[in-house]
DNA sequence: CGATGCGTTGATCGGTATCAAGGGGGGTGG
DNA sequence: CCACCCCCCTTGATACCGATCAACGCATCG
């Protein structure tokens, strides 16, 4: 379900409550990429632009907090602690989304499938959620978006490291990283070690 | 030459004043990416964490702003109007860098180095420089770095885009957009507009 | 002059996209 | 209850873009 679109006027930044939801560019040609996935506590619409440059949707049922922007900069203007909270948030997204750069940028299919899931599992955790069986909130096609890769690609993926003992698939979408060490190596890009150092092949 | 490492301690902000620079990834197999080119006026190194995320390094002479993150901390208390501003570069920042994301997620090597161009030239004329020619401060492997190619790839697009009529190069790293409509529209996304929607191809 | 670094171009390889076929689960309507 | 459909997932065969390997030209510099 849509939250808001690219190029909606954007009067409104949300906050996630409660659900997941993704952030998607969509091209003028119909090809869509997902800048991130977004959790509870996380920050959408923060623009200084006059239209949303990329729009927002749930992949889950879920709850949000709407705040109109003038509001929020006024709000901004009196309470200038609150600001320095803000500007948290966006530099630690700044942060995650140069991490995730990276990882398109150099990683193979499988490195970015396993930088997926740890941050996946790194989220869940920051949130209090107990177990090491997580939900993956996203159908196959919804993590190639995120990743740059097809839907097959993802899936075989997945099956891959299901082959080797290092997850495990549940019903109901839950997955359980059981190597956890392995797929931080390679979530980490700690791979070849020799030859020119792009992506190993393709 | 770096202005700070990946890893070093996060003691200072800088502002680039004249000059170019880049950020890096440095992946512990040796694989490198680069996060993004900085331009006079940017800023680099800003972050909550303890480390600094990724390294910096210049491309051509330049000269620097140096502040203590402390000294900043200071500043931000006391003049909240500033935080308004430094919030305001951050999410630039972030935009750019999700403009960024899904060009590496989507794009085709030709529109990557579309994009890259028109965004070179942007950055160029944001700050003033008159004249279609503009100075490409970097090699070709550095572009294949920031882009998620090889330096021969980034050599082939060049070659066909000078092939085309598209763009003339200069000497001592003088590029001309020619057709600037045509690269726009590839820096765009302004594709296939058919058949599946990821990178047509590879 | 040789050495080194950058750029260009060609030949080949390989990872992932694409094309294709089939299985399973959960609706909905008979 | 069952038939049907639709969506998601899986797996196999093949195609293709860009990586890799290789060779060479052209500067600059000691």
């Amino acid at each position: 379900m849509p939250i808001f679109l690219q190029g909606d006027p954007a009067t409104h930044v949300f906050s996630l409550v409660t659900g997941t939801a993704r952030l998607t560019h969509l091209l003028p040609d119909g090809r869509r990429a997902a800048v991130g996935f977004r959790f509870p506590g996380d920050m959408m619409g923060l623009t200084t632009d006059a239209a949303y440059p990329l729009g927002a949707e749930t992949l889950t049922d879920g709850t949000l907090c709407r705040i109109e922007r003038t509001l929020l900069d006024d709000l901004l203007r009196r309470h200038p602690e609150l600001g320095h909270r803000v500007l948290d948030l966006c530099a630690r997204e700044l942060a995650a989304t140069q991490e995730q750069l990276t990882a398109l940028n150099r990683f193979t299919a499988e490195e970015r499938v396993a930088a997926f899931l740890v941050s996946l599992a790194e989220a869940h955790a920051c949130r209090g959620r107990r177990g090491k069986v997580l939900d993956l909130p996203a159908t196959r096609a919804d993590v190639g978006e995120l990743l740059g890769l097809t839907f097959e690609t993802v899936s075989r993926v997945f099956s891959a490291f299901r082959r080797r003992g290092w997850i495990r698939l549940h019903a109901q979408s839950g997955v359980e990283l059981v190597e956890a060490a392995a797929l931080g190596a390679l979530a980490r890009g700690d791979g070849v070690e020799s030859g020119r150092a792009t992506r190993p092949g393709a």
